[in-house]
DNA sequence: TTTAGCAATCTCTCATCAAGAGTGCTAGTA
DNA sequence: TACTAGCACTCTTGATGAGAGATTGCTAAA
């Protein structure tokens, strides 16, 4: 009826009801409902030979010989890419959440705010990547004496990233030695990047041993201390929602449903995922199996990358059911992507 | 057989043996089974008697005519109060532990730790409680200028908690004004609790308004803002292996188990618990309804409250079915609640 | 006080059956 | 040639019932 892998017109239209209506119900569609609801006008015979088609190109299965059919990961994929058209989002939800990623929340919170939002609009398990940069400007440093030998440094990153660790020395200074130590390590390095000033440290604790006086020795040494692989590159997400992954237990099962939920706590896979979707421009999905990990076999991933600097630098996105409306989560994800951008580099974005 | 309320010798010893049975197995109890596996070398019958006994006390019941007994409520409050038998938990295991919760982690980290750890020693969800204390020293106040009239206030409390937040001004202030009034913030009141701070700023900025100088006024009035209403009694606690509760769907049927999920995000709820547990003394548990919480009707909830400086300062605690081994629960949960004591006191505890 | 025995009760599993839904195929029709 | 009507076929679903198995409560005996 057409040639190998193409589908005509009428296959796509009638592809594109069936899956709209699989997604809304959730049980499979045979001809005669199609029949019905569809605006062709076409008997529920016409149809069974379209479906048959479209069943023998891939896009459509039938669980069994009498349950009408259901789409396979193909013709998700195909809808999805083809047939799809977006649901334009309510307007008054997301400027609510506008409101709430004030840029002066540090990075943390702005992840997990939007994570929340992603979670609670969609209905399903919302997830932001801790946002990787390039550049982490060193901007202050600061140093408290704390008990037995160990000092809490303080670092300051970027706009306003508070980092704090405790480094240990081999002997007690007191808080005058500490604030020199700390004002010579702002004064020389404040504004720079902190993986160079690393490197510059490292060199300086060679040669300047025996070069110059006890203070900037103190302050090399504390410096390199306190940056010593701080988590700059903070490899991780933040997950919402769980929750109403839960609904899932019913079509899947259980056990399926806790390969997902240990997937989550182990983090790499999810982690290994998302990163292919930081280097892959713009909004991405992932429909059942397509992700190559078995623990989301039943599952979709809508993602989409966030920005700093015009830079790439995190991946956010949903996870729900593969049967998830396609067409009113991409336009969401789509928008927290931008608004998370827009926070992080402190402007604002029009509503539009 | 017995009056009104108690049980006799055998019939404990019975109820004990019942009880631990259908924890191990989870299926109903049946006169047979028990003459069996019993040492007491008594007929079915007579068995049978004792149950019918027990059933009409109200420690057992039956789910239907055949179907053997399982514990009510009320017999597992009676096992765990009377017929318990402790087991001594693994020594090599929290060993490791103690090594995780080093004293250097800041609060969070030691909560998280302390939750992970109960979540998969006992493979259940675990939940730490973050700490209240009634004192929160001010240790050490900076300021650093941000863009646009805004300032960052760092402030370190206690030991070495670091908290963060920004706060805005009516004009922009150079860097020396800032540090003379972070420093005579931190000379006036460091070491001091930040309820008492807050009071005196309050007051300070009633009279001095006209009487000081400009740098007085300008920090009082920051200090104020700094510290207003920070998170110090964080009101809130830390849940880890949820996933561990995705067993429970079979027995208990997914519905409930959304309803346990969703009192996990609400929080509220298991707040208000485990604030009770907090000014009880000592290990508590609750039993399925025991908890006057419907979302846990299906569950037990295990406790013990942790300490600072000799004061109940939060509550940790594992929740699972109410068919748990609570013999090994129990000093896992007890152990960790020392455990965490002492690395908040900066000790630690000898292995015994 | 304990036990053996027995009828009664209830679940669980399996098989069977009828109803319902949907399909594929064939033969007719525009 | 494209569409449709009709029909036999297949498969699920739900109801029904029979039989096995488990356990109980009761009674009567030891």
């Amino acid at each position: 009826m057409s040639p190998d892998n193409a589908i005509n017109e009428r296959g796509q239209q009638l592809l594109k009801v069936l899956v709209e209506k699989y997604i809304r119900d959730g049980q499979p569609v045979g001809s005669k409902t199609l029949a019905e609801e569809t605006v062709l006008g076409l008997s529920s015979a016409t149809i069974r030979n379209v479906l048959a088609d479209l069943e023998a190109h891939g896009y459509l299965r039938s669980p069994h010989t009498s349950a009408g059919r259901v789409p396979t990961v193909k013709g998700y994929r195909f809808f999805v890419d083809s047939l799809l058209t977006l649901q334009p989002l309510d307007n008054t939800a997301f400027q609510q959440f506008q409101q709430q990623l004030s840029p002066d929340q540090n990075v943390q919170d702005l992840v997990s705010t939007a994570s929340n939002w992603l979670s609670e609009v969609t209905r399903m398990a919302g997830l932001v990547m801790l946002p990787k940069r390039e550049k982490i400007l060193l901007r202050h440093v600061e140093f408290l004496p704390l008990s037995d030998n160990r000092i809490l440094a303080i670092l300051v990153l970027n706009e306003h990233e508070v980092q704090n660790r405790i480094i240990y020395t081999d002997r007690v200074y007191n808080l005058v030695e500490l604030q020199q130590a700390a004002n010579f390590l702002v004064t020389t390095y404040a504004g720079q990047d902190i993986q160079q000033v690393r490197r510059q440290l490292a060199g300086a604790m060679q040669e300047e041993r025996t070069h110059l006086g006890q203070l900037m020795q103190t302050a090399v040494e504390f410096g390199s201390k306190a940056l010593a692989s701080p988590a700059d590159a903070a490899k991780d997400y933040v997950i919402a929602g769980q929750n109403h992954l839960l609904e899932l237990a019913g079509e899947t099962g259980v056990e399926r449903l806790r390969q997902l939920f240990e997937a989550f706590t182990q983090k790499q896979d999810i982690l290994h995922l998302l990163d292919q979707c930081l280097s892959a421009e713009g909004l991405q999905i992932f429909i059942g199996e397509e992700s190559g990990y078995a623990a989301l076999d039943e599952c979709s991933l809508v993602t989409a990358p966030y920005s700093f600097e015009g830079k790439p630098v995190g991946v956010l996105g949903v996870i729900g059911p593969t049967r998830m409306s396609y067409d009113k989560v991409i336009p969401v994800v789509d928008i927290t992507a931008k608004l998370l951008s827009a926070a992080l580099n402190q402007g604002y974005l029009p509503p539009d």
